[in-house]
DNA sequence: CTGATAACATTCAGAAGTGAATGTTTCTAG
DNA sequence: CTAGAAACATTCACTTCTGAATGTTATCAG
């Protein structure tokens, strides 16, 4: 009950961290979370139980307990922590595309660098959100804080008026195409991918120019 | 080990159906596989036991013992079975794609009717097949049929050097886009993915007015 | 240097799920 | 009308997973 209460307190006494032990803790956390998502990405969500992750990660499944009560929440932390380490491949990704020249080979790169195999473990916890309500808020928690860090690189790139009315909704909608694509490389081989995105290439391009060309113009009222 | 062969000399001996016995047989079988994606969609994959499913079904977890001899055996035949389901619904999208006019409300058409809930059921069992060998062979099985059934169309309304060569890729793409699309309503609202669409629309839209124009035309080499 | 506490480890009991094994009923061919 | 097979039902044994309970070790403030 007052766990909480007690721990806040003795942080605010000592100061914000203790590294030595606060430290080892966060690395066995961490190991945790990577172990998850690599067991998650290479078995599958449904067959990581909590003692095979214990396992890959190094630590006893009593470790795990000690960090996450329950199965549920270390799902949510893997989300946390998938989308944490994807931000820094989403924010240069945004940068590539309306920095760099709209040619065909852009998109198969974005495809390459911006979807990496790490998302489907992503869309299995994103379909389990369907059935779970604290995963459902964990998710929301985590993508609004991407969100605005997108924003603020968008914000950087356009002037204001636009980001909102134009540029975010059309990055959106470009994502869930390259989402779709990710999707169903698990039922394609590369070459039907390619021809995909390819075929897609001419119309994505054109919009992708077309939105290159408002950068730092400025639109009233 | 002889049970396929003696059931295939039985079936040739007798014609190809005995209808009362295989009728209440393949009623049985349709009631677990409705009740399987049911649960599928409504409790997640995960969460849906075989006991659960039987349950469901309204019958004993016997019957679907005889049934099914293993639960990827069930799965592998539910993925056949909402293809099946969905493929009216397909190829009356495609019709409805190049005959109906280009509008914007023709999108959220496709959205709604064409990608329907039931699709969630689809991706669980999509992420499954990337561990399960079975399941992707099952999956790539039926999604074959699926394309002949959807190229039957397509050579209906367009002559054949298109079809392959422009036609069917963007189809592919326009529908990753949607399935995009369709995932990410797990944690969007239903404004936020109008919006997408809306804001998809005029690269779709046109690209799909420019493929109209090529109907009946016929291209040389 | 010492008590307190966080971090980590081990054991345990209960729940659930799967498929094999073994009945029982219903139908049909001959 | 009867043998036999298919459809359906029940029971059982086995494994696996999870989280609670409880024990041990390492660190730090005073």
């Amino acid at each position: 009950m007052t766990d909480g209460r007690d721990r806040d307190r003795r942080v605010r006494r000592l100061g914000v961290r203790h590294p030595p032990l606060q430290a080892r803790s966060e690395e066995t956390r961490d190991r945790l979370l990577e172990a998850a998502l690599a067991c998650f990405l290479e078995e599958g969500v449904a067959a990581s139980s909590t003692a095979r992750i214990a396992e890959r990660a190094g630590v006893t499944r009593g470790a795990y307990l000690h960090h996450f009560g329950s199965r549920e929440d270390l799902i949510a932390a893997a989300i946390g922590h998938l989308m944490a380490g994807t931000m820094g491949s989403i924010e240069a990704t945004i940068r590539r595309l309306f920095t760099e020249p709209p040619a065909p080979e852009l998109l198969l790169h974005v495809w390459r660098d911006a979807y990496p195999d790490a998302y489907f473990a992503g869309y299995e916890m994103m379909l389990l959100c369907r059935h779970a309500p604290r995963l459902r808020r964990a998710w929301k928690q985590q993508s609004d804080a991407l969100a605005r860090r997108r924003r603020r690189v968008l914000l950087e790139l356009f002037p204001e008026p636009l980001v909102d009315g134009r540029v975010n909704p059309f990055l959106e909608g470009f994502a869930d195409f390259f989402r779709g694509i990710k999707l169903m490389e698990v039922v394609r081989t590369e070459a039907e991918t390619r021809a995909v995105i390819a075929a897609m290439s001419p119309v994505l391009l054109e919009e992708l120019r077309a939105l290159q060309s408002l950068r730092g113009a400025t639109v009233d009222a």
